[in-house]
RNA sequence: GUGAUUGUAGCUCAGUUGGUUAGAGCACCAGAUUGUGGUUCUGGGGGUCGUGGGUUCGAACCCCAUCAGUCACCCCA
């Protein structure tokens, strides 16, 4: 037989992991339905075509497909051969494979509300908590299957949304007692940079390469900005955008003057003051110049979010898009949207020791089994005990002490109900409380009035 | 997709001029203790040394291939 094992990039969740897990997810979840925002939920796969194309060249090459069914039919054999040839020459083609795995929650949404345009009530605001997939080569912090939480919200140009997505950033960062800096900046301001340095069309070589600003410093960047074939005198206002630092009002006045008189940059960034000076929590947003982000389906404010003290990519991300229904025949649903990464939230959190220590708790007394009789009496506390709504469970056979007690400890379970023979006979219980060690006696009724709270 | 690194017990790892029967800690099981856990003591089970070849009288150790994990790049949550 072989060995089990599960794919790449792939993982189990136990108990424990699952509670911490949910514990995130909750906390998402009660802030977008405070901000208004409504479930949906879309299948797994969809059509391969409905993803490719979006997510850039590299990331089409990551979209996970699912070879289609049925291709050992002789009469599709012939189709299949000519199509394998197709693929392997780096083509798509349907009669190999016709659907795909979920890249992330945005796209499916798009295709979503223009399959459904008609009947939403706008502006639309959604939250959608499930896996997507990727194809990429798992390391710390990027695995193959992993959950996104996305709020976005269509038919709406107002960047009041933009100021409550940030807000949503900061309040569950807040509750989760994560320490986070948000961070953001708009397309706009990037393309009237492209289109100062003397060509729109460079645009995704010139955020591509001031993205990694941090990551490689100003003399690679610049070196791979001459290598994507920009001038000397190009490269020189991009060095000036660089070097600008200091407050957001300060950073905003900097880039006011190098791109003065570009309209497209005016724009970008009378929309970043509208959204700093709305009275949001200023102290967590940070105007990020650098910043760019790979999906290409952005055109204004971009965010994303990095935790504080520890290693980590960015765990959220989002921004505006003017047209993504378009992509699927329906023009002029513009949108903006954010994405919280559990998966790494999770690692931070686990890392910098940030989950409460209740969210273990599962069940709350255990009953000792003595005896026949006497666990048929604790049958019955135990019933009594869940219909009151606490988690009880009776050890499942006859054992030792130290066994069963050994088990409570194990699973965390506070209390120990002891009922042998001489407490049968006494009709009453004893309870030992595992934290403290005291154990107390009570007749049947006095248990059934305890509230284990 | 590119590059590096690791693979020995359930877990974490020792194990060199290649040499008997491959070790430790933790975990597990049993007993000390037939109704009071966490400590301690004693004993016990458990390993085709990732897999397949090769070199050698002899391979966990050297060589080749392969698979899997980890990390970095690319890209991204």
């Amino acid at each position: 037989m072989a060995k089990p094992g599960i794919p790449q990039g792939t993982r189990d969740f136990g108990p424990e992991t699952v509670r911490k897990r949910n514990y995130i997810f909750h906390t998402i979840r009660q802030v977008f339905e405070l901000y208004g925002f409504q479930p949906l939920e879309t299948p797994a796969m969809e059509h391969l075509e409905t993803l490719m194309g979006k997510y850039g060249e590299e990331g089409d090459k990551l979209i996970f497909k699912i070879l289609n069914n049925g291709l050992s039919d002789p009469k599709n054999t012939g189709k299949a051969r000519e199509a394998f040839e197709n693929v392997v020459a780096g083509k798509n083609d349907k009669n190999l494979t016709e659907r795909a795995l979920r890249y992330d929650l945005t796209i499916p949404f798009a295709r979503y509300v223009a399959m459904n345009h008609g009947q939403l009530t706008y502006p639309f605001k959604r939250y959608q908590i499930q896996p997507v997939w990727r194809a990429d080569r798992p390391q710390r912090g990027r695995y193959r299957e992993f959950y996104q939480c996305d709020a976005d919200v269509v038919g709406s140009h107002s960047l009041l949304n933009e100021v409550e997505l940030a807000a949503i950033y900061t309040r569950v960062f807040h509750c989760l007692g994560l320490p986070v800096s948000i961070r953001l900046n708009n397309r706009k301001i990037l393309a009237a940079l492209a289109e100062v340095c003397g060509g729109s069309d460079k645009m995704t070589d010139i955020t591509v390469a001031i993205d990694k600003l941090d990551k490689i410093g100003l003399e690679k960047v610049k070196e791979e900005l001459w290598q994507r074939g920009l001038s000397e005198s190009q490269v020189g206002t991009i060095e000036k955008y660089l070097a600008i630092e200091g407050t957001n009002e300060e950073k905003l006045a900097s880039v006011k003057s190098l791109l003065a008189g570009n309209e497209t940059g005016g724009k970008g960034i009378e929309e970043l003051e509208y959204v700093l000076n709305y009275g949001s929590p200023a102290n967590l947003l940070v105007v990020d110049l650098t910043l760019a982000r790979g999906l290409n389906y952005y055109t204004g404010i971009i965010f994303e979010v990095k935790a504080l003290n520890v290693q980590m990519g960015s765990i959220g991300g989002g921004g505006r898009y003017d047209d993504l229904t378009g992509l699927f025949g329906v023009p002029g649903v513009p949108g903006v949207g954010i994405s919280f990464g559990v998966d790494r939230i999770y690692d931070v959190m686990e890392e910098l020791r940030l989950f409460p220590a209740d969210v273990h708790t599962g069940t709350k007394v255990l009953f000792f089994n003595l005896g026949e009789a006497e666990s048929r009496l604790a049958f019955l506390l135990g019933q009594a005990l869940r219909e009151k709504g606490v988690a009880a469970e009776i050890y499942h056979e006859l054992a030792k002490f130290d066994k069963q007690f050994k088990y409570a400890e194990r699973k965390g379970i506070r209390y120990a109900a002891i009922i042998g023979p001489g407490e049968l006979a006494g009709q009453e219980v004893k309870l030992k409380d595992l934290q403290t060690g005291l154990q107390t006696t009570h007749s049947l009724q006095a248990f059934g009035e305890l509230s284990f709270a």
